[in-house]
DNA sequence: GAGGCTATGGTTAGGGT
DNA sequence: AACCCTAACCATAGCCT
């Protein structure tokens, strides 16, 4: 009876390493609630049973059992791991430099049109952005992307062809004023909408091209 | 000497709180060692240190160590947890409405044109997409909605003014073959890009309205 | 503070039921 | 299989350096 020294290896005859399995796997539990509470700190424990041949693994037991407690462990873990803070720096750089030449291609438009206004400034960050995930910022900075796009071939279609506004449909005065972009941002909050231009109401559409 | 008995709460002391903590963290993380390697199981440990009043959190210590170790576990997480499956499912089914829903603008084009061609079959699935994370899905979805926005106005125009088509610019010819949508993802594999129409080459510039 | 020590008590391998 | 049993092994609270 009582315990042979462990080899540090994996336990070969099947039934023993199933029950040494269920035996530690109680005991690391137990460990993991104590030191969670005697300490008073963020743990989580995740364990997954063996994998049997090609079969897809079943669902993990994990400490807290607590699904949304995992998750919040999880996301917690993802916003202080190393990589995180550059990387959303990088990003925030580079969508901050997509705003610029977004506002850049609006401005050659306004130019372009030769018409002289009380200059309009648009906002170029909301503090909501803080908040963003770096998937939406990802997501943010593509359909930002598009948007430039869309802006170069307007301004190439006025260049070419200034009666281009003749075909504007819905909304043939104050165009100019008018050019926003909305973005929707797939997030938590499934209604965020942001709205770059100021002016809202009535809205001009604009060129769209692939390449 | 000796131990004294546990209470199981939170230990007043802070010293003695700060001792125990690093004391048992190292016995949960050799615990948790032999357990993986006796039993050969997958295994997750992450441990915060102490909060200290409203500071943010400092990097967990994990077992296992390494970053992408943690990060293949959490995704196995993800994937094996219950609610997973089904928001998959939903979204890849909203997807692939979203598909035939612009198939669907772009035959109306083609129809509304009035020309008779050989009928012409867009890819609608690509096996890559079955690895595509939610949120790549969700960007996915997103842009593809650009393109359903920008194909109904697409439509409009031609329908107001059939001449519409004259302001094109750098291409002239073969117009309708040419619509298609390229899409970026931004994903772990930076330089995916997917081209839902066969004919490469020229293209056309889509209408792109917002609202 | 980081490490070492040691008595005490918790954990568990192997076996039995 | 799941649940006792018990000797042996391990972890660690409190103390000291």
């Amino acid at each position: 009876m009582g315990r042979g020294r462990l080899s540090m290896e994996l336990i070969q005859k099947e039934k023993a390493r199933k029950t040494t399995f269920v035996k530690r796997k109680n005991g690391l539990m137990k460990k993991v609630d104590e030191f969670s509470t005697l300490c008073g700190v963020d743990v989580c424990l995740i364990i997954y049973g063996p994998n049997f041949d090609g079969q897809r693994p079943t669902k993990p037991e994990t400490w807290p059992q607590d699904t949304d407690q995992v998750r919040r462990i999880i996301q917690k873990y993802h916003n202080t791991t190393s990589d995180r803070p550059p990387r959303i720096y990088d990003i925030e750089k580079y969508y901050r430099d997509r705003v610029k030449k977004v506002e850049g291609e609006i401005s050659k438009v306004h130019k372009e049109k030769e018409k002289l206004k009380p200059k309009i400034t648009y906002p170029t960050w909301d503090t909501s952005f803080n908040d963003l995930r770096e998937d939406q910022l990802i997501m943010f900075a593509g359909i930002l992307d598009s948007k430039i796009v869309s802006c170069n071939q307007r301004i190439n279609m006025l260049k070419q062809n200034p009666k281009g506004k003749a075909i504007m449909v819905e909304s043939k005065d104050n165009v100019d004023e008018n050019v926003f972009a909305t973005l929707y941002l797939a997030s938590s909050n499934p209604s965020s909408y942001l709205n770059f231009m100021p002016n809202k109401g009535k809205f001009i559409t604009i060129f769209h091209s692939s390449f």
